[in-house]
DNA sequence: TAGTGGTCTAGACCACTTA
DNA sequence: AAGTGGTCTAGACCACTAG
């Protein structure tokens, strides 16, 4: 398939007179860009061991020459396998293939969150009062102690089952409609766009493991002490003074993070099946 | 401070004969390239709320002028400023500033495992075995059930207190000396860097909270059904067949993942002290 | 149709590493 | 001094969006 591949500009755009775009005749075959088949096809080569790790990387002025592209296209190329943690840089020595490092490794929460983004979701409010700001509080809101807090607790719902409880302090601010906006939450897209929807503008976020205490337990039908995974946030004004902070938890058998190290599988290839 | 900033070539690299680089005569004052001193002014009009969460950002075109580039270097900065998910780019309609979204939010493991990178910290080998895969793990190293597997157990120690405990399901194989090599680990850099020094080419990786049962919580020093953060890792030869299966359990008190949402406080400017 | 972002060219000079 | 990656230019054409 991909393979040796020369040349990349024939195959795909390139301003060349012939071939405004390989194949919109027949509306087949996606085109790639220059950049996207280069990185595809150096990828490639790293997953079947043809450049192993710790290897040195071709100079870019050869790759230049070998796929009849610009430097920029060919850095672009790179960049790509850069991002993807498969090759590192180093200035004046080369492009070097990245050995498995389980450092390099990045989760994002769109893997969570897309788990409880669900349609069949739902948000159910249980409480929201004004309080008083305890010690703890008044810290990670920089308030005095004793000013005014609003607290609320939610719990989401999928198919009448709970998986995520969700709890906040929230300074209060009779000039914000921010509580306002919040109580009247029931969608999840609504709770998790009403962050950003009201001037808050950076957060802290902290993943962790926690022991259910036996309220949370109750609130998700788990054992006492069961495990959960806690998602604190600290949300803060354009300012720069924190407004909200609170916690997810998360049922542990619902929710992970997952990602993949390494040369990923570009297309078809089902890499096995593997009995031995 | 960097507030307006037109023409950034004049106070950086830039060819235009006068200043090879600014300040180099003195050695203070790192130089910027333009393309991160163009992200620094964008995305401090982002926190300071020139630009507001929806806007949308004055075109590529307008921004070469105000500052003097070529839309290469331009286009650059903004790229930045994409990764960092602070703007997301529309073809044909803009590049806008991006409301505070969950969603987006990365973590690396790095954070993780740089807490456990310090050279206080030491492995201590508990057990190492032949065994006979049981259906679970045959499943997962896709061995029939009841062939040759090593197991090893292991505790990472920071000042005589242990923090993490791994354990291993690795396929015996009689020509490859990973397990051999394995058994010699004493320090961290040398267990991370073995998952990659093998051949071992690609990894699955998960994370999620788990109660520790009673023989981890011993090991952990830590109560019955304690919570821990639990790192799965699958990892694979280069033609995809799965060599190893197993995973840290690491102290909840002692490890988190963290990250931040929305633009980073670039330079000084401590933005505090908060206190209402 | 005008305006926007997306890609690409064919060079150039710079900083860094290695011999 | 030669070779490598890092940055930049001053344009060009393309694909997409919206009036």
């Amino acid at each position: 398939m991909t393979g040796v591949g020369s040349d990349v500009r024939a195959s795909a755009s390139g301003r060349s007179a012939l071939s405004k775009r390989a194949s919109t005749s027949r509306g087949e075959a996606r085109a790639k860009h220059p950049y996207q088949h280069i990185a595809d096809i150096v990828r490639e080569r790293i997953r079947l061991g043809a450049y192993r790790p710790g290897d040195r990387l071709p100079s870019e002025s050869r790759f230049c020459s070998e796929f009849h592209v610009s430097p920029m296209t060919l850095r672009r190329a790179l960049a790509v396998l850069v991002d993807e943690g498969l090759v590192s840089t180093e200035q004046g020595r080369g492009t070097f293939v990245r050995a498995l490092d389980l450092g390099v490794a990045t989760f994002r929460l769109h893997d969570l969150t897309r788990q409880w983004m669900d349609d069949a979701v739902q948000v159910r409010l249980l409480s929201a009062s004004t309080t008083r700001a305890s010690a703890r509080v008044a810290e990670m809101l920089r308030l005095r102690q004793g000013q005014r807090t609003v607290y609320l607790r939610r719990l989401l719902m999928r198919d009448d089952h709970p998986i995520v409880y969700h709890h906040e302090h929230i300074v209060y601010d009779a000039r914000r409609p921010l509580v306002e906006a919040q109580l009247q939450i029931t969608s999840i897209e609504g709770l998790l766009r009403s962050f950003g929807g009201h001037g808050l503008h950076r957060g802290d976020l902290r993943v962790f493991a926690v022991n259910l205490d036996d309220k949370a337990a109750q609130l998700l039908q788990e054992p006492d002490r069961a495990a959960a995974l806690c998602l604190e946030h600290v949300f803060y004004e354009l300012d720069g003074a924190p407004v909200s902070w609170g916690w997810f938890l998360c049922r542990a058998d619902q929710f992970s993070l997952e990602t993949r190290l390494g040369p990923g599988v570009t297309a078809d290839d089902p890499e096995g099946p593997w009995t031995r």
